[in-house]
This record gives C-alpha cells, structure tokens and sequence, in this order.
DNA sequence: AAGTCCTTCAACCGCCCGCTT
DNA sequence: CAAGCGGGCGGTTGAAGGACT
C-alpha cells in the first residue's frame, strides 16, 4: 500500500521563510519543544509542511548552530572523514560540533569537492587520479587498510548514535545515568578498535599546492582524534 | 549599463528505516 | 506479520547574487 504524504499540500506553503515565520516557530519551540513535527506547524500557526518546519529548524534556526566560513581544521576534517565515511553527511556532522548536515554536504559540493578534482585527487576514492601506478609502488596497503578502518567506524558510529539515542530517552524520562552511558562509551572504545596495523601505520598522504599543505593522516591521527 | 554565465546555498523531494498498531 | 506513520537522510533544484563580457 502506498504511503500517504507527509503532509497535505494543498494550501500549504513553500520557498524561502519569512522573518514573520522565522519568529512563530522559534517562539513555539522554546516555548513548547518540537514535540511531533506532523502536528507543529498547525499548532504554530504556519502554513508549512512539519518537515519544512524541521528542515528550517535543524539547519538554520537552532540556536548551537555556527555559520560562516569553515576552518582549515574543520575542511581537513571533513575530507578525512569523508574518505572514512563517504557521503554520510549526517555521520560526518557528529564530528563538527555546531555544523548541520546540510551545510556540510553544501560546502563540500561547492569547495571541497572541486579543489580536490584540481589537486588531482579523486574526490570519491579519495585517491590520486593515476592510482594504478601507486598502487603499483605500496599505497595499495593505505587503501585496503583504509577500507577497514571505513568498515570499523561506520559500525562505531553506529554505536555512537545508539548511544546518543539512548542517552536522550534517559534524560527525557528525568532519569538520566551519565556515568553509565559514560562508562559503557568508554569500554566500547577502549575494548572495541581498529586492529594494530592502523596504530602502527606511519604512512601519510601528502599533497601540496601553493600555500595548502593538504595531510591524509587518516590512519593513525585519526583514530587518536576519535579518541579525544 | 545591460546581458549572460557561474556559484552558492536554502529548501524541496523521494526514499529508507524503525516504531507502533 | 503486515500496514501505516513519522522522522531522518542524501540527492537535487532553483532563486539570488556576484563575476564576467
């Protein structure tokens, strides 16, 4: 059976917010929460489909959201774990506190992606364009050892947003138990890990151009990093 | 100054997944 | 077990503004 749409359209509003509707559903969230977004924009009075209204929200309204211009640090973080994780934008997030998704996926469609193409790099695999001859010379471990690390963290992050999950029905329900999820966070990191070649790779890609110095410590560095 | 092309990013769309009934 | 529903995710679109001719 086919499913019914997530909202009824007719009527309803699209495109761009107005300040006017900006201010109805933020005073409605600080005021009452979210709750289902099916039944908010009623609520709120707005004319607009609850997925607009969460879309706006989550991406834009938020209070904990940091817009303007990306760091080096964060750029260098999203190629990483992009070559961990792919186009799983909202995973990638997780890791840059204050970034939406949206954002993320935009910023690397418009500039990441792009100066990667014209250092040569292919901006899917994460590989220099003329692979065959590398992988030829010893890189070929890097990539394999690199499908594994993907393998290892998508299964962590997995974990992670259990947690999280779980985490927030705890606090929800006034009953939370911070050193519990604290404590099973940190046996699951500690016992649950990357198999010892990829703490004793000291391998890194490197790529130069002009002033950008663009390092691939992905192996090592990263799994620190995840760590912290 | 006007027209065209290019870039950016907010917002939409369709699909998937997990939960509930 | 299957259907229905809501939320979330990633891909895509199109309006707006800037750059270029």
């Amino acid at each position: 059976m086919g499913r019914s749409p997530c909202c009824d359209k007719v009527g309803l509003k699209k495109g761009p917010w107005t300040p006017d509707e900006d201010q109805k559903l933020m005073a409605y969230i600080q005021e009452h929460g979210h709750g289902s977004w099916r039944s908010l924009p009623s609520k709120a009075g707005l004319q607009r489909c609850g997925k607009s209204c969460r879309l706006r929200w989550i991406n834009y309204l938020r209070p904990d959201i940091k817009r303007g211009k990306f760091s080096l640090q964060e750029e260098q973080t999203i190629i990483q774990l992009h070559a961990l994780l792919g186009n799983r934008w909202s995973a990638i997030a997780t890791h840059l506190s204050k970034r939406t998704d949206n954002e993320i996926k935009n910023y690397w469609n418009t500039h990441l992606k792009k100066r990667l193409i014209k250092m040569g790099i292919d901006p899917m695999s994460h590989k220099p364009k003329n692979d065959t001859i590398l992988s030829k010379s010893g890189c070929l471990k890097i990539t394999t050892n690199l499908s594994h690390m993907a393998q290892w963290e998508s299964a962590r992050l997995e974990a992670e947003a259990r947690l999280v999950k779980q985490s927030k029905i705890q606090s929800m329900s006034l009953n939370p138990l911070p050193m519990q999820l604290n404590s099973s966070a940190c046996s699951m990191t500690s016992t649950i890990g990357p198999p010892s070649e990829y703490l004793d790779l000291d391998k890194d890609i490197v790529h130069e151009k002009g002033n950008e110095v663009w390092e691939y410590k992905i192996l090592r560095m990263k799994w620190r990093s995840l760590m912290t």
